[in-house]
DNA sequence: CGAAAATTGGTAATAGGTTTCATTCCTGAT
DNA sequence: ATCAGGAATGAAACCTATTACCAATTTTCG
């Protein structure tokens, strides 16, 4: 799995103050955030940090492996938590929570194996109504 | 489970040429193609066809449940097989292939029920290399 | 057939993200 | 502490995938 080590192609890592606010709002929050939230969250304690910036930031902090990426249709969202879980997302309100990689294997993976597939990583989200969603709906809306 | 009927929100559909090819472009491949790849190929039959129309079509044959879209990053592909099923994914060609849905239910999903959360779907996806990438990268690329 | 409504092609508009470039900021060596 | 050189930044232009708009066509159905 990727660590943070870099590795020789990736360019030398400079500490800079809005490197630093991106990771720190990203890992503040148990929310996934996008990288709109993320530049509005910085902005707060630095006004005149760029769009740009944040998105350039996140790519890098993906690539050095201290933030992870989870994307279903055009949103993108960010999570600090670098180790393997899974997901629920809520269909209703967004809400997206992670949940731990319970079992090991799971039975086609094992299938996938052996017929020669090499497997890296799964990404297994649950998809329905989280607890608030579901009771709402049940009423009248 | 979603089936082709249509509800009462979604207007009337007609039979239309675009439609039908659009719908044939997809089911008869198993590569989940893009959008601009059914467009090129509804094209050779229909030269002046519309980028929007393929899309608004594509769109509509998802809403009456006779299609499904998978999504990864900035790339969404559409299948004809609507039944659930999970999928292999090379991360160097972009192969992407159906796995049959095997056993029940994963141990993480029971605990999410008895907590509360409504379970409607999941999406499982395995990561890695096919077999051709795999032997391709073994060598010197 | 003929009218009403859905659909289409063509094109403009969005959303989300990336690139460019002149300027500013870090960092490691002095 | 200073300084040179490469990174990183802000601002704005640019991309790509998708959607919206609208006048002109098709379908459908009585």
């Amino acid at each position: 799995m990727a660590s943070s080590g870099a590795p020789f192609s990736v360019p030398a890592r400079r500490d800079t103050r809005q490197r630093r606010l991106v990771y720190e709002a990203v890992a503040r929050t148990d929310s996934h955030p996008t990288a709109e939230w993320v530049f509005e969250r910085v902005r707060r304690s630095m006004p005149r940090v760029s769009l740009g910036t944040v998105y350039r930031n996140l790519q890098l902090l993906v690539a050095a492996g201290r933030l992870k990426t989870w994307t279903r249709g055009r949103t993108t969202r960010y999570d600090a938590d670098v180790e393997p879980h899974d997901h629920f997302v809520c269909r209703s309100c967004g809400l997206l929570l992670d949940i731990g990689r319970a079992s090991g294997t799971i039975s086609s993976e094992r299938r996938l194996r052996s017929r020669g597939y090499w497997i890296e990583t799964r990404v297994l989200d649950f998809i329905g109504l989280c607890r608030n969603c579901r009771s709402r709906l049940k009423d009248g809306r």
